[in-house]
DNA sequence: GGCTCATATGTGTATTTACGCATATTAAGG
DNA sequence: CCTTAATATGCGTAAATACACATATGAGCC
């Protein structure tokens, strides 16, 4: 038997995440870490964006769940608990390459 | 050697993805579509929401190149393209489940 | 051609939000 | 204790956007 509805997600939470990696300098900071944290200046270094705006990301991250931060002294060390979501979203721009050829304000073809 | 950024995903289309995907309504269209297409009144019954805002979701969804709409006389069938992006959100979702537990507004315990 | 149904589009609005500036907090060093 | 460095937070603002209302387009029917 066929079905119309094949995946069921749930959408609340997922939303909310998928809203936090939407963010290009968010998605930027997020994949720009690794296993190995390191400090916030290093990330503001990295990105060039500003301190203000780093640390604000970094919260909104944080508070999701999506990183660590860890305070060493008067530092405080960011990084990613595992790295599965940087592997899904690796898996969801491949699945994009594939299947979206540069979306045009028509839409790609209807057949 | 040790790479501190392990996966690396392209930030710029991927994020207009996610940001598509990210809102409520839209995910829950989206989720609500098979491969078998369906009429724009059917997302309307089966949602709750306007014709205006289905239409308006169903717009920038197509446009992305996410779903198709095939004109049937009067009426526009929609449908996904394929399952993959559903299945990915299911990937997500379950990495979600397992890895972010209920964020609160501190954050997850530092480890 | 006029009528009606199905869907799209234009306009206005209220909410969200990314960002910078200024300032607060917390830690190390003298 | 005062200074300096690292990071966070409060506030104001400009831009994005989800939504409703009204209207336009387009197909089928008399």
């Amino acid at each position: 038997m066929k079905n119309t509805t094949p995946h069921r997600v749930p959408v609340k939470g997922l939303t909310t995440v998928l809203k936090i990696l939407s963010e290009p300098n968010r998605l930027r900071i997020l994949n720009g870490m690794g296993l190995e944290c390191v400090p916030v200046s290093a990330i503001i270094a990295k990105t060039g964006l500003s301190q203000t705006n780093v640390s604000f990301h970094l919260r909104i991250l944080r508070e999701a769940g999506l990183v660590k931060g860890e305070k060493r002294g008067a530092f405080i060390y960011y990084c990613l608990y595992d790295t599965g979501l940087l592997e899904i979203l690796a898996n969801l721009a491949d699945w994009l390459a594939s299947n979206v050829p540069t979306p045009n304000p028509a839409g790609p073809p209807h057949g």
